[in-house]
DNA sequence: ATGTCGCGCTCTTTGTAGGGCATGGGGGCA
DNA sequence: TGCCCCCATGCCCTACAAAGAGCGCGACAT
């Protein structure tokens, strides 16, 4: 099967799909593109952004940072060129924390729910 | 000696004296404290603030937050809620690492003034 | 002793610059 | 037709600062 070019440049991300991901809208990933240097994607010739999923990494730092620690933007930049890399790993395991959590919580609702079931 | 009113009132700062030590205008300290309830000191009689020593610690620590790391309000207000002491205990140390950074920062002052002074 | 003047500090209420985006216009590519 | 581009402008809160008014206390005269 020979390879197309499609399937290399799937590599990529558009800004809509990044914007999807996590629920915002185009216009702060643009915005935040002008606060932010290390999120500056690739451009395609046509001048499209071209989110790796590197990029998508460093948005989801800013992300934590900004809209679920509470940092202003320039509290995330200073925060993000400190400790950038360090970070990333953090987040990661908060993330999979999440998801135990969420895991646990479904287990318990139907824990209950054959508990009231065998009562009532 | 017997002691007098005045010399227990003086166990507390008046709202100028803990804006001068942080140099900080009076309203914003008076801001915080509508958006911190953990910011609420005695008030006299006459109605004016009574800052106790615990009271300024707390404001040290939002003042770390805010200023310093670039919390938005709401940021801090959660990670006061979540780590208020051990957050105390934290800023303590960088505040001791400070000031020996300053020393060391004199002391290199002056080698170098020595160093430029056998020099020349 | 006692009025009272003024100064510094405090109080509460109101005003406001700018941070953090969203929206709209004009256009290109598939 | 739908998603993307760039720019300019709009706009709503956030995070304070300024304004206006009221004590209290030392000084100085009475």
């Amino acid at each position: 099967m020979p390879y197309k070019e499609r399937d290399i440049e799937k590599q990529y991300f558009t800004i809509g799909e990044v914007a999807a991901q996590f629920n915002v809208a185009p216009s702060l990933i643009r915005f935040w593109e002008t606060e932010f240097e290390e999120l500056r994607p690739r451009k395609s010739k046509k001048g499209n952004r071209l989110y790796t999923p590197q990029d998508v990494d460093i948005f989801r730092t800013i992300y934590h940072l900004v809209k679920e620690r509470g940092y202003t933007i320039p509290g995330a930049r200073d925060m993000l060129k400190q400790k950038g890399p360090q970070l990333k790993e953090k987040i990661d395991v908060i993330q999979s924390l999440e998801k135990v959590r969420k895991f646990m919580v479904t287990m318990k609702k139907e824990l209950d729910a054959i508990g009231k079931a065998q009562q009532g």
